[in-house]
DNA sequence: TACCCGGAAGCTGC
DNA sequence: GGCAGCTTCCGGGT
């Protein structure tokens, strides 16, 4: 299933108006054979029936690709067009790197998978030689001629910073600009741990629902499925070997007292967000409407 | 054995 | 140097 999660729209140099999209979801890659899971950009051409250029960002530091995005019925198609470095490369590959600018830009996921990629395979000789890769430094290579920013600016020199331009008028809320109900906690934020926060991890990891799950979403409790896994992956976050789930649960603990989070009296392994004082954009239940807030937008 | 608790000190980055 | 947000250690408890 893809769903589109963010759009934008952004003026190439050519006069075109190009739409964009952020998807995630799964797809069958049919150069391997299996379904894979990605989060992955692509601009759209509405008048191009449907054909869609992508940039997935997951792939994109060990294999810069570019891939066509095809519209079957309620089915999405994604085929590999090109791939730069490859030697097929022909010239026909059609690349809106340089100009991609989304309404709203979700750098920490991106963070999340550029990390996951660099953890799994940066030690890889291959990974080493794509960086190093004439395609690659080609692709990274700022250009000139474009007022907008590179693809490259955009993934790594953006992360933090709200300095994008948007193009629309929906953006997405700073911290400081949440509700009043948000804590201290939240809103301050950004010293200290990079920005890498547990409670932000936690939910993260909730939204798989594989090592940590809801049991209530409404109430904002959520049961350890996996401990050692769940803290393995906190470790791998913090790029701290030693990490257990001794010290994770810790860190929960130091949210007790702002009560952001507390634990379900009586119970082990399952505690509870504050969903008052959760920033609303990380929220995924509104306490107020009293529904589950769904992240991703059907096509 | 695994989880839970909170104080205290240390570390890190802004 | 001050501070936030942890991390690490600890002694104790369930």
């Amino acid at each position: 299933m893809i769903n589109r999660i963010l759009s934008g729209s952004f003026l190439r140099e050519d006069n075109v108006t190009r739409h964009l999209n952020y998807f995630k979801g799964r797809a069958n890659d049919i150069r391997y054979g299996f379904t894979k899971k990605f989060d992955l950009y692509s601009s759209y051409d509405p008048n191009n029936n449907g054909h869609y250029i992508y940039t997935d960002p997951l792939d994109y530091p060990i294999r810069p690709m570019h891939g066509q995005f095809m519209l079957s019925g309620t089915d999405y198609h994604y085929t590999t067009m090109t791939c730069p470095g490859s030697s097929d490369l022909d010239d026909s590959h059609e690349s809106d790197d340089s100009s991609v600018i989304l309404d709203q830009v979700d750098m920490e996921m991106i963070e999340f998978y550029e990390r996951d990629v660099e953890e799994k395979y940066s030690h890889t000789e291959q990974f080493q030689q794509s960086l190093n890769s004439a395609p690659y430094q080609q692709l990274c290579k700022p250009q000139q001629s474009n007022n907008l920013p590179a693809f490259e600016t955009l993934f790594k020199g953006n992360r933090h910073s709200n300095n994008v331009n948007r193009l629309s008028s929906n953006h997405v809320m700073s911290d400081s600009e949440d509700d009043e109900e948000s804590s201290s906690i939240c809103r301050k934020g950004k010293r200290g741990a990079k920005n890498v926060l547990l409670w932000k991890f936690l939910l993260e990891e909730l939204k798989k629902g594989k090592h940590v799950e809801w049991t209530d979403i409404s109430q904002g409790t959520f049961r350890f499925v996996d401990t050692s896994e769940i803290s393995r992956l906190w470790g791998n976050m913090k790029r701290k070997d030693d990490m257990n789930f001794e010290k994770l649960s810790r860190g929960i603990r130091h949210y007790y007292k702002s009560g952001f989070m507390s634990r379900q009296e009586g119970t082990r392994l399952i505690y509870r967000f504050n969903w008052a004082k959760v920033p609303k954009k990380y929220r995924q239940y509104d306490p107020k409407r009293g529904m589950t807030i769904k992240h991703q937008i059907a096509y």
